[in-house]
RNA sequence: GCGGAGGUGCCGGAGUGGCCAAACGGGAUAGGCUCAAGACCUAUUAGCUUAGUGCUUACGCAGGUUCGAUCCCUGCCCUCCGCACCA
């Protein structure tokens, strides 16, 4: 759209109330206990240096949204951070040899701009970046109270390990075995890791997802999935050798299925089970079962768990005793028990567990049927899958005869009596490894003394800085290049120590930043109570749908954390969340590897901020996945010149308030045009209210296609100055560029202070919604296209006009046509007696004029009237119709097309005819 | 496999028993205006047909309930998303 430069004024106008605005500092806020607070936030982004389509979509409902709540009398906070730590910065150091520090900084200045270019109104004084030190050293401050509080520990473990990124990942970050960042395949490594205790939140996780009633439900279930609650019991057994001689040694197995214990034929135990080398340490089976397990453990985590993978085991040479029944069954380690679920054993039930099935017709196991369906038996040797279905309990002692679900709860009663067992409650969610091996992140302040151990920084030294003397080499993490920042004097004892070198997860500086915006400055606190009190929670949160579990869980963690800290009050950090879908061009996400980017910054400066949020609020729902089309971008610009042209001259407007009197003599289509004005107010704010951003601009589409049509005729400037007036405050959510440029334009900013920007969003008056004044509006309309049609053909085909009846208009109206005609034979007087004349007396059910008045203008034209009453009066009028159109004019009835349908469809019954 | 969301015309999307060939907006096509483009105005935008009317086929597919279904019920198919050897 070249072309578009040369005439194209918005750019400019856009910078120049850009300009104003920071000038004037519109957008920052403070506390203000006289306004009902709101707190609208984005998901804040990462500074990888420019900006794509779906940070412009984001930001776009974003701000529209907080504009409409500012308008509307809320005291807005509407802040812009960035989310500076990451790999990428690392990345870019070792490759490019750049400094991470400056090649962060460097794209957050270039993303700033062009945030700032799409004119969003942010409080930028509350900026924040993750990666200086005044935000991180309360990254620190809070660890520290965590490790005080037992809720931050480290621990030796198994651990996902990326080989690309050199760094641990938290679980959350493992998606189909893959690293979610690279994609590399994560290899499992044992080592010695920093943990947050998110696991002992994970009650309060999962039950208070239930109050977040204006979240996403699909949302919440993908938490609820990821904290995996399930009701079940542990029941403990006695470990035995083959003669039944007791070994000392117990196994507890958590299990969903009680009911199912007396049909337990082996058990089976992860093969990183420490039980596992323990037990076969010196027996003859000690060789082939390491064999085993390394094998088992060599393989990805993909293998493993793959669909459909056979499972492999390997018997232990040791056997354990059901408690139940006394029965005596065999020990195995097997690939498909996870040390990570339950307690990383399971006991086997082959006749109603699949997989245990499986497992038991591949090593021959036995199998026992302890619950029998309804209708037939179950013969466990001809059972070609585990019967999973309900059933009555066989085989089961004293519980034979009861129904399976009954027995769930009798049977697991009796175990804790007879304390072989008790009810247990198991989450899948584990607990965050937070320690990463990289440089660019936030210095965990922990001290390693020789002599006192694991110890906590001291807070007045704080923050831990990042040291600046490293070496990017891409082996291993930098930080330990760094030798004055490894060694370190023990707080406590003062002796030589080494300072801990890995870096927090960047998850957990994202974790609690929407807090700190709301005291960005503090420099003794994170955050101030008082402030953190009266922001938070977020009110509104958009982002996309990837971070459904990893930030929105972290965060909702922390926000636990904080308020068991007395830091805050608030328990639950976004009380209403919106995901918005992605951008998509040619049916495929907008993606680089794709080369279906559309470069956001050349729409802004082809078009204009304003056509490209346009674009994006219109082209569909933010929900909704967004199609990208560049006729779409060029309907918006459009729409924009369109608006805009309605203010390029103003002679017309006058902002002065209709007196009531005044307001007593208005014509039809004045009051039409208000009314329409009041219509168009409720929709819109309807509609913003719910999100609905595509119906609202198209309510305003409708309505700026109303005003000029009004235009057309005879302009009242006070009605006129109205609909201009309230158009403009209507469109600043979307387009605030061209909002406040019509706002000045129309007089309403005298000073260049009075922004619309800060306006109150308008109220409207439901009496003032006159459908009989529009529908009579409409009516003319129809009628001044219809004549104006008729004299359109009449010169084409002068010879004939037929005039056609049916019961669409009012004998009034007809009526007054017949006068009319008496007057005068002249058309165009006549459409101009329409015009003027009060509509609103003719009646206030004239609803539809005439449909497709004419299909085909090739054929005669014709002029649809009102039947029965009118017949009579039309053909008393035959000949001034003649002379009026000045053609020959033919009279046919018209049938009743909508009785006879109705009746049709009747056949010998009654229907109901509305009408 | 389990769980969730959804399938309406070129697109975005309304509609939740008759007023629905389907609001509203966008886009497209044609005509007008214009030297021309843009803008603007008007009409058309499932098919056939008519002077208007009408008819046929239509709201994922197949049945059912009903005088009548896009809307209610049943079954099926498809798409998208999440989880996935979770004991």
């Amino acid at each position: 759209m070249e072309e578009n430069q040369a005439t194209n004024p918005f750019p400019a106008i856009e910078k120049k109330w850009q300009k104003r605005w920071e000038e004037n500092k519109v957008f920052k806020v403070k506390l203000d206990e006289s306004r009902p607070k709101y707190y609208a936030l984005e998901m804040f982004p990462y500074p990888s240096g420019y900006l794509h389509m779906g940070h412009v979509r984001n930001y776009s409902i974003g701000d529209a949204y907080a504009r409409y709540k500012r308008m509307s009398g809320f005291n807005v906070l509407y802040p812009m951070g960035y989310d500076a730590f990451g790999l990428p910065a690392e990345n870019a150091a070792i490759k490019n040899k750049a400094n991470p520090k400056e090649w962060t900084l460097k794209n957050i200045e270039g993303q700033k701009k062009q945030q700032k270019l799409l004119g969003l109104s942010y409080d930028w004084s509350r900026e924040i970046r993750t990666c200086l030190p005044d935000y991180y050293r309360w990254n620190q401050w809070i660890f520290i109270k965590m490790f005080e509080k037992g809720l931050a520990y480290r621990k030796k473990g198994l651990i996902n390990w990326c080989p690309d990124c050199q760094t641990v990942l938290a679980n959350e970050q493992v998606e189909d075995g893959k690293c979610w960042r690279c994609k590399s395949q994560v290899e499992q490594k044992p080592l010695e890791q920093w943990y947050l205790k998110i696991k002992s939140y994970a009650e309060e996780l999962l039950s208070e997802l239930d109050n977040l009633d204006n979240w996403p439900e699909r949302v919440k279930i993908m938490q609820r999935n990821w904290i995996g609650k399930s009701h079940g019991t542990t029941i403990d057994f006695k470990i035995v050798n083959e003669d039944g001689s007791d070994t000392g040694k117990t196994i507890s197995t958590f299990t969903t299925r009680p009911d199912t214990a007396f049909g337990i034929t082996y058990l089976v135990l992860a093969v990183e089970h420490p039980l596992v080398t323990e037990l076969t340490k010196g027996t003859d089976y000690e060789k082939s079962i390491k064999d085993f397990v390394s094998e088992v453990k060599k393989k990805s985590i993909i293998e493993r768990t793959a669909e459909g993978k056979e499972k492999t085991g390997v018997f232990l040479g040791k056997y354990f005793i059901n408690p139940i029944n006394g029965r005596k069954c065999p020990l195995w380690a097997a690939d498909y028990a996870l040390m990570d679920y339950g307690t990383g054993a399971v006991m086997a039930v082959p006749t109603h567990d699949q997989r245990d099935f499986e497992f038991a017709k591949k090593y021959n196991l036995p199998l026992i049927v302890v619950i029998s369906p309804d209708s037939y038996e179950l013969n466990p040797d001809k059972m070609a899958r585990a019967y999973i279905e309900e059933g009555t309990l066989v085989n089961s002692g004293k519980f034979n005869g009861m129904n399976n679900v009954e027995a769930m709860e009798e049977i697991s009663k009796f175990l804790e009596e007879k304390r072989f067992g008790k009810k247990t409650t198991t989450y899948k969610l584990r607990d965050w490894l937070i320690s990463r091996q990289r440089y660019w992140g936030t210095p965990i302040p922990m001290i390693y003394c020789d002599n006192c151990g694991i110890v906590p920084e001291k807070e007045e030294n704080l923050p831990v800085l990042l040291p600046e003397d490293v070496e990017f080499t891409g082996e291993g993490n930098p930080i330990e290049t760094s030798l004055k920042f490894r060694h370190v004097i023990c707080p406590i004892c003062e002796r030589d120590a080494r300072r801990e070198t890995d870096t927090m997860d960047t998850f957990f500086d994202s974790s609690w930043y929407f807090f700190r915006y709301c005291d960005p400055e503090n420099k003794k606190e994170m955050i101030d109570k008082k402030l953190a009190d009266y922001w938070m929670p977020v009110d509104q949160y958009i982002g996309g749908i990837e971070h459904a579990i990893l930030h929105l869980l972290y965060s909702r963690f922390f926000t636990k954390v904080m308020r068991d800290m007395k830091l805050t009050n608030v328990s639950e950090p976004f009380a209403r969340l919106l995901c918005q879908g992605m951008v998509c061009k040619d049916g495929a996400k907008m993606s680089k590897s794709l080369g279906n980017v559309v470069d956001p910054g050349s729409i802004i400066e082809n078009y204009g901020a304003d056509t490209a949020r346009l674009f994006m609020l219109f082209a569909a729902l933010p929900e909704k996945e967004l199609e990208w089309s560049d006729q779409g971008v060029q309907g918006a610009f459009r729409f924009i010149n369109r608006v805009f042209r309605l203010v390029e001259n103003t002679e017309v407007i006058s902002l002065n308030e209709l007196s009531e009197k005044a307001e007593a003599t208005l014509e039809n289509k004045d009051r039409s045009l208000i009314g329409k004005t009041h219509k168009t107010i409720k929709k819109v704010s309807a509609f913003i209210d719910e999100f609905a951003f595509s119906l609202a601009i198209g309510a305003i589409m409708e309505f700026v296609n109303d005003i000029y049509k009004y235009r057309e005729g005879k302009i009242n400037e006070q009605v006129y100055g109205y609909a201009i007036k309230n158009l403009a405050l209507l469109l600043c959510p979307f387009t605030p560029h061209l909002s406040e440029e019509m706002w000045e334009r129309i007089g309403m900013n005298k000073n260049h202070k009075q922004f619309i920007s800060t306006a109150s969003w308008p109220e409207y008056d439901e009496t003032k919604i006159d459908e009989a004044a529009e529908a009579a509006e409409k009516l003319i309309e129809d009628v001044r296209r219809d004549i104006t049609h008729i004299i359109e053909l009449t010169k084409k085909s002068p010879e004939k006009i037929t005039m056609f009846i049916s019961d669409d208009w009012k004998f009034e109206f007809f009526a007054m046509l017949k006068e009319k005609m008496k007057e005068t034979y002249d058309v165009k007087t006549l459409i101009s007696e329409f015009m003027k004349s009060d509509m609103k007396k003719y009646g206030t059910e004239i609803s539809k004029s005439i449909p497709q008045f004419i299909k085909n203008p090739a054929k005669l034209p014709a002029i649809v009237l009102s039947e029965k009453i009118e017949f009579e009066a039309l053909t008393d009028n035959k000949e001034n119709l003649e002379k009026l159109f000045g053609c020959k004019i033919e009279i046919i009835k018209a049938s009743q097309s909508k009785e006879a349908k109705a009746k049709q469809a009747t056949p010998g019954k009654p229907a109901i005819l509305i009408s």
